[in-house]
Parts: structure tokens; C-alpha cells; sequence
RNA sequence: GGGUCGUUAGCUCAGCUGGUAGAGCAGCGGACUUUUAAUCCGUUGGUCGUGAGUUCGAUCCUCACACGGCCUACCA
């Protein structure tokens, strides 16, 4: 810091900015204006949970010092005393200074500091008349001095770009933000929770790939300098984790990011987190009762409750979920289909054309029959619901059903009308699994830039043996805007991808 | 990518289909020893997103661009 008073990007100082770096001048010359020698020894929310229930006479009895640090929220000065409301990582409390206890020098300074400032506090802990429990503050340092003015105290930061881009402030300013995030920390450790304790194994695997797999989606590409290699960011964990279990480790589980370059959206953000697990000797129905059980789990146990609202409708997760393979789900909402339009090549064909949508050559009747689910039935299944009997041409990496190989033992999970979850009886016939991968590299040789690559190495694993083995997807993002009630996918990653700013 | 709405003081927002801008909070000065979005008095602060165009004159009308919200497409 040689150049403490120039400003980093002067035309972006105001008047305010201006006040407080010469108020940030006459620290550095009265002393140490950044000391780091106080420590705290309470929390606000800690405090509140203890002593909120206290009478003002109990409180005054026992006399309970108290040391605090925070930031300035609020500041009200009335000639010889003030209060202020600090705010640290658990919640608020409220603190008093008065000539009578600190002084009139230590007030008159405390005066002078603004809002977003932080400070440190010691006194002992009172109610006021109107009951709200607060420190009469005895000694008081200014800790940290910010140089920013904090958006408006009372609307707090509303501007979607500037939460977005500036989540900081976001969070200093908006109790809900924070609320979302801390949810999102325990539905990931609840998550961890629930596998630990049925003996899964937590690993970490490339997210860097020769060769990108496990999903069909369109990578990141980058370049390795010393090995002068092309390397994409990884689409999916699937098939490492599937080494993983040839290797022994039979039950497995991943909580990371995927990375896939396709449209940014309110439901899809460029990096995301997935979790992907995996258990041998087990199948895709035994993946949809545990699906069930970790979701109900996982709500009770981070909100209290197994219902939420989410966007103004009651999702129940202790109600069981219902299951209905494609065609069954599109009948439920859309009667007038029959069982033999449903599989007549022709009428699906037509009746996606009427319905604008675009349809591939290649495309069989289980091919139509997921686009016509997609088009009209999708979006209607609010309550959790499991679609089951995938087609095969659509699941490259799912064991085929034992009675129509058509189809493969492959369920998604939809709730609110969205994909959050994709699990299936994994394929573990490496002859299987090398043909279908040769259709993907046929699919992508036609044109279609998402289409699988063969990976050699995956086959060579399958060759080794793979158990009977279920795996499943869940995306993390999608299940945190449930429990949270956010709209956005922004709203639930704390930076989401924007563009640069101009 | 397409459609649509938005961008005004540090923040939250007004601004009459055209005459170069206002409020509240924050800031600064003053009053006030239990306030709590404290209150009261005074006061500073603006390239009206950027660039062109129309006009005597543009925050306002036209066009382009940038960034963002929402819807939509690909996708999880």
C-alpha cells in the first residue's frame, strides 16, 4: 500500500468515497488503521439463543461481558449516546454507546464511522426499554474502515445484475441470500450424510478429460502447454466412477462441477454441480426407493419439514412417488392419446410435426414418443414423479430391459416440472456398451456435436468386469432451488456466469 | 440464437409523448442519554448505459450497440 490515498479507479470515486478514505487518512496517521488484535468471544445469533429470554434485572445481576465484532447495518446517534446494529456471520445484535460508558473521546469517534464499517465491541449485555437484548459497549475499536457506501439499509440490494455480479454485497444486505446459501451448504452436507453413513465412498475424479464422456452434451475445450494436449472439461463423473467400481470400490459417490457449453438460462448455468453414485449388486428400482428416502431425508432434515413451496405449490416428499413409464405419463395428462397411436411411427411423426417440433431420421418410435413426453407432458408433472423404460436409443450407457430390449431399466425423476434426477441399471456388457458406442460415433459423424465419443479405455475397463451396478445423477442446483423456493439458477450459485461487463 | 421489458445520485425510485433533472436512504453540519427503517432543521452530490440521428433544443422521439431481467430454443 504506497499509494494509500489514490483511488484504484478514480472515475469511479464519488464525494462519499472521498469522506471516508480522508477519515481512512487520519487513522493511518492516529495509528494502526487495519489492527488484527481483537478477538471476539460471541456470536449475535449465540447471544440471542441465550440470553433473548433473560430479563432486563437478571441480565443487570449477572453482569455477562461480552466481546462482538461485526459491521455497521444500522446507526442511530442521540447527542450522548448511540446505538448501532452490527451484523456478523450468524446475525445481528444491537450495541449502545454512551458518554456514560465509554467515555465522550470514544464516542464522539464512534460518531464518525459509517455504515459497513467493522468494529469490536465489549460490554455487557442489557435489554432496552422496548425489550431487545444489547451490549452497553465499554470499550469500542474500529477494526476495519470501508471506503464503500452499503446499498440502502432498508431495500437492501435489489438490482438482479449487481446481486449477481457483486454477491458480496448481496449478502451483507439481504437476509434471504444469505438464508439461500446457508441451506444450500447443509442440503450438500446432508447429502454427504446420507451416503457416509450407508458406507459410500467420497472421490474426486478428472475434470479434466482426453476424452469427454458420460453425458451427451457439448464440452469445454482447453489445452495442457507441457503436454501440448487438447483436454476438455468434464460433461459427467459417469464413467470414471464406473471404473471405479470395476476397481472394487463398490459403492461410490461424487459431489463436483460439470462443465457444458450449451445456452445459459434461468434452469442452466455453464458450471454446475451434479451428484453421481454409484452401487454394485444393486438395480434402477432399488435407486428409486433410495432416491425417495434421501429427498425426504435431506428436506426434514434441512428445513424441519417434508413439504415445501416452491413458486406457489406444495411439493410433499413424504408422499410416495409415483412411477409411469413415458407413455403412461403422457396419457395421464393427454387421455385422447391410444395405446396404439402411442405406438404408431407415423401418427408421432405427424403429430410432432403439427406440434413444431423437429425430428430426427434416426428417431424410432421410442425416440418420438420421449420428444412428444418432452413437448406436452414434461412440464405438468409438479408433484415427484419417476418416468421409467427409457428407449435404448436414447441411453447409451443403461442396461437393456431383460424383457424388451428396446427399452433400457432407466428412470428421471421430475419435480416442478423439471429433470432433477437421472438414474439407471448400469450397462456392463463391454461388447454392448462398444457397439452403442460405435452408433454415437456414427451419430456424430452425421453431425450431431453432442453425440458420445468411443472411449477405449472405459471398454477395456468393462472387459474387466463390471458388477450388476445402478448409478445415478442428481443435479445439486436444481434440488437447492426447490428446497430454497428460488426461480433462477442464479440465485442458487453464488457466481453465476454473466457476460463481461461493458 | 429469437422475442420482449429495462438501464436516471453510492442505494431504492419519481420525472407530464421534447424546454439540459427530483424524492427517500446514505454523506456532511447542527439539536437530541433507551433508539430500532430513530426523529427534527440545514446542506453537498448527476456526462440521465454508450454512440449516432431528428430538432432551435433530447432523460423523453428514431436507429445502432453494450449489459441485465423475463419468455423461448439446445440442455441438467
Amino acid at each position: 500500500m504506497t499509494q494509500e490515498n489514490q483511488p484504484a479507479t478514480p472515475q469511479d470515486e464519488n464525494q462519499i468515497i472521498a469522506e471516508r478514505r480522508t477519515k481512512l487518512t487520519e487513522l493511518r496517521t492516529a495509528g494502526n488503521a487495519f489492527p488484527n488484535t481483537f478477538r471476539r468471544d460471541n456470536l449475535a445469533s449465540v447471544l440471542h439463543q441465550q440470553y433473548d429470554e433473560h430479563s432486563n434485572e437478571m441480565l443487570e445481576d449477572d453482569q455477562i461481558v461480552v466481546k462482538i465484532a461485526g459491521r455497521i447495518v444500522l446507526k442511530r446517534i442521540m447527542g450522548k449516546a448511540s446505538f448501532t446494529t452490527i451484523q456478523d456471520m450468524g446475525g445481528r445484535i444491537q450495541l449502545y454507546i454512551s458518554n456514560d460508558n465509554t467515555g465522550k473521546s470514544t464516542h464522539e469517534a464512534f460518531k464518525h464511522y459509517d455504515l459497513g464499517d467493522i468494529i469490536g465491541a465489549q460490554g455487557r449485555l442489557f435489554k432496552t426499554r422496548t425489550g431487545e437484548l444489547s451490549v452497553r459497549v465499554t470499550d469500542l475499536q474500529l477494526l476495519t474502515k470501508s471506503l464503500r457506501p452499503l446499498p440502502e439499509k432498508f431495500h437492501g440490494l435489489t438490482d438482479q445484475e449487481q446481486k449477481y455480479r457483486q454477491r458480496y454485497l448481496d449478502l451483507i444486505t439481504n437476509q434471504e441470500a444469505r438464508r439461500v446459501f446457508v441451506i444450500r451448504s447443509k442440503v450438500i452436507q446432508a447429502i454427504r450424510e446420507f451416503f457416509v453413513t450407508r458406507d459410500y465412498l467420497e472421490v474426486e475424479t478428472p475434470m479434466m478429460h482426453q476424452i469427454p464422456g458420460g453425458a451427451t452434451a457439448r464440452p469445454f475445450t482447453t489445452h495442457h502447454n507441457a503436454l501440448d494436449m487438447p483436454l476438455y472439461l468434464r460433461i459427467a463423473p459417469e464413467l470414471y466412477l464406473k471404473r471405479l467400481v470395476v476397481g472394487g470400490m463398490e459403492k461410490v459417490f461424487e459431489i463436483n462441477r460439470n462443465f457444458r457449453n450449451e445456452g445459459i438460462s434461468t434452469r442452466h448455468n455453464p458450471e454446475f454441480t451434479m451428484l453421481e453414485f454409484y452401487e454394485a449388486y444393486q438395480d434402477y428400482c432399488y435407486l428409486m426407493d433410495l432416491t425417495e428416502k434421501m429427498l425426504r431425508e435431506v428436506a426434514t432434515k434441512v428445513l424441519g419439514t417434508s413439504q415445501v413451496t416452491y413458486q406457489e405449490q406444495i411439493i410433499d416428499f413424504a408422499q410416495p412417488f409415483q412411477r409411469l413409464t413415458i407413455t403412461q405419463a403422457i396419457q395421464k395428462f393427454h387421455p385422447e392419446y391410444t395405446d396404439a397411436q402411442l405406438s404408431d411411427h407415423n401418427f408421432l411423426a405427424d403429430k410432432l410435426q403439427t406440434l413444431g417440433v423437429t425430428i430426427h431420421t434416426h428417431d424410432g418410435v421410442g425416440g418420438l414418443q420421449l420428444s412428444l413426453f418432452d413437448e406436452t407432458t414434461e412440464h405438468l408433472l409438479l408433484e415427484p414423479t419417476f418416468i421409467i423404460d427409457y428407449p435404448a436409443e436414447v441411453s447409451p450407457l443403461a442396461r437393456r430391459n431383460d424383457n424388451n430390449p428396446e427399452i433400457t431399466d432407466r428412470f428421471e425423476l421430475y419435480i416442478a416440472g423439471r429433470e432433477i434426477a437421472n438414474g439407471f441399471s448400469e450397462l456392463n456388457d463391454p461388447e454392448d456398451q462398444a457397439a452403442r458406442f460405435q452408433e454415437q460415433v456414427k451419430a456424430k459423424e452425421s453431425g450431431d456435436s453432442e453425440a458420445m465419443h468411443y472411449d477405449a479405455d472405459y471398454i477395456r475397463a468393462l472387459e474387466f468386469g463390471l458388477p450388476p451396478t445402478a448409478g445415478e445423477g442428481i443435479g445439486i442446483d436444481r434440488l437447492v432451488m426447490l428446497l430454497t423456493d428460488s426461480p433462477s439458477i442464479r440465485d442458487v450459485i453464488l457466481f453465476p456466469q454473466l457476460r463481461k461487463q461493458s
